[in-house]
DNA sequence: GTAATACTTGGAGTTGGCTCCAGGTCAAGC
DNA sequence: GCTTGACCTGGAGCCAACTCCAAGTATTAC
């Protein structure tokens, strides 16, 4: 799959989807003899997910840590799981505040209905 | 109030909310005569409120709108709640995308863990 | 064979949101 | 009356995360 391609799939300019590469966010992408990126389903996969992920507020810094632990193998296991416990954690208090927030946001909308409300009888008398 | 009681009482730096003031993200701040802000509890209300929805990520550009609405008085009250209704909306759907993104992180932790539990079996035969 | 098109790279530029700094004012303490 | 400390302003600087660009190469269409 070209990079035009997968730009097109997962909505990533491809100046993105290089710049992705270089700063480590995905594995090395697979390249055809001439240099030109090839992605395979895997690279996809990897797209995927680094888009899921940005998506959600994790930041680059965090996500190249866990590629790079990634990269060294089986025996990163603990400290890949650690890394995505503590990303885990972070993105749940992220949540619950703007759960909060979005709560507060109807309700000053519902206020604001009243108001409007209000404004339209007085015109009306 | 002066500025950096309500930096203390908030969290945010008094360069922050000069910052926050001067773009028009909160009405402009009491003085006293030497020109020294000097915060009603209203002034904290305004801050405490975008404290709130910058964290919820809200952008300087829409709340500076918001503001601006505001201060143009009641014959606003039906804009201002659009604006609401379409933030409100948007929060909602990056609420809900960084749920299913929280439910995959804890998928991979628990393949993890599955994962690290296997290794450590192996390693003990 | 040459023009157009899609890719490559390294590096510069942009945007949002602060954060820092220089230079100045003012009130309080000694 | 002079130092200290908290405040003021305008403007520069910084960081994360892209986004754009110039210069070059390879493939395809005619």
């Amino acid at each position: 799959m070209t990079i035009s391609e997968v730009s097109e799939k997962y909505g990533l300019s491809p100046d993105t989807l290089r710049y992705y590469e270089k700063a480590g966010l995905i594995p090395p992408v697979n390249r055809k003899e001439n240099g030109i990126r090839d992605y395979t389903p895997e690279d996809c996969g990897w797209v995927e997910f680094i888009k899921c992920m940005r998506g959600a507020g994790l930041s680059i810094e965090v996500l190249t840590q866990y590629i790079a632990l990634y990269a060294k193998g089986n025996r990163t296991l603990q400290k890949r799981k650690n890394l995505l416990v503590a990303e885990r954690d972070r993105l749940q208090e992220r949540i619950e505040q703007m759960q909060k927030t979005l709560e507060r946001l109807n309700y000053k909308i519902a206020v604001y209905e009243e108001r409007i409300v209000a404004c339209e009888k007085k015109l009306l008398k």
